[in-house]
DNA sequence: TGTATTTCGGATAGTTTTATCCTATTTATA
DNA sequence: TATAAATAGGATAAAACTATCCGAAATACA
């Protein structure tokens, strides 16, 4: 469903925001470590989502990444999936084709344009602070 | 969402349910030009097909692809998508945990597992012939 | 100021997916 | 039986994705 990079984004970004919460800054090893992802890999992807504005980082020693903390809220997952894999889930038609509209539809276009939907509404309204909170209640996990 | 070999498997196996239906086998040639698909890729992808007994294939002259008439309303889209891009879809955590279930989940696990459910009933119910009779009656397209 | 720490960014390598090429094999028909 | 038409299948190439390496730049602190 999404890539390995967009999987990797995810959990760092809410392992981000989980020490964010509580003002400290993490590095790319922590990071790496904590959501079980190639470090390098990750240090890839960690500089997209600054780039695009998602996450901070600071050089240097005692440097690393957090996110605003008024921002964790507002970050839903749809912001990290376009960043790190663009308009891919969201445009293009389930079998391929070049146009594939209400006028012009592919043969599964009414039953994919369901399943996009809930998966879009899924990202657009999952915010990383629920998700952090989750992780620090122990209800959900970031690896294994 | 689908791999490539999975669209075009999913498109040259309708086109095929179409003919068959009348009666009519089509070549690979054929195939690849009403899906616009490589045609030498989606050679391999139809040999993936026949060996899971999904399509039959006739060598030599006169020879090509054809669905017995009887199948076309039993095979699902399930059928294809696991013939080609194997259980990938089905299982598998959305972030890439080892293990992820009600006892261990990951963030979004519960999101996840409805928008996946709502994938999987949509592939298990769809099958070859009305998605055929929709093409066969302009209703929706395979190509451009 | 010097050093250790840490992100940044370019180059490169490995793996999987997508795609092509060529030969072998099978079959209908003249 | 010879020939043309098709699929089968192995080898290979191209592209995309995943992953690693290393030097540069920035920063805190002794």
């Amino acid at each position: 469903m999404f890539s390995k990079a967009c999987e990797y984004g995810i959990k760092a970004s809410i392992f981000i925001a989980l020490n964010s919460y509580h003002g400290k800054r993490v590095s790319l090893k922590a990071i790496a470590k904590e959501v079980a992802s190639p470090e390098a890999f990750t240090a890839k992807i960690l500089q997209d989502l600054v780039r695009h504005d998602i996450i901070n980082s600071v050089k240097g020693a005692h440097g690393g990444f957090e996110i605003e903390k008024n921002d964790i809220s507002s970050i839903k997952l749809e912001h990290i999936v376009r960043a790190i894999d663009g308009d891919k889930i969201y445009s293009g038609c389930g079998l391929g084709l070049q146009t594939c509209d209400e006028n012009h539809p592919c043969p599964v276009h009414d039953k994919f344009v369901d399943i996009r939907n809930g998966l879009k509404q899924m990202l657009e309204t999952t915010n990383l602070e629920e998700l952090a909170l989750d992780i620090k209640s122990g209800i959900s996990f970031l690896k294994t």
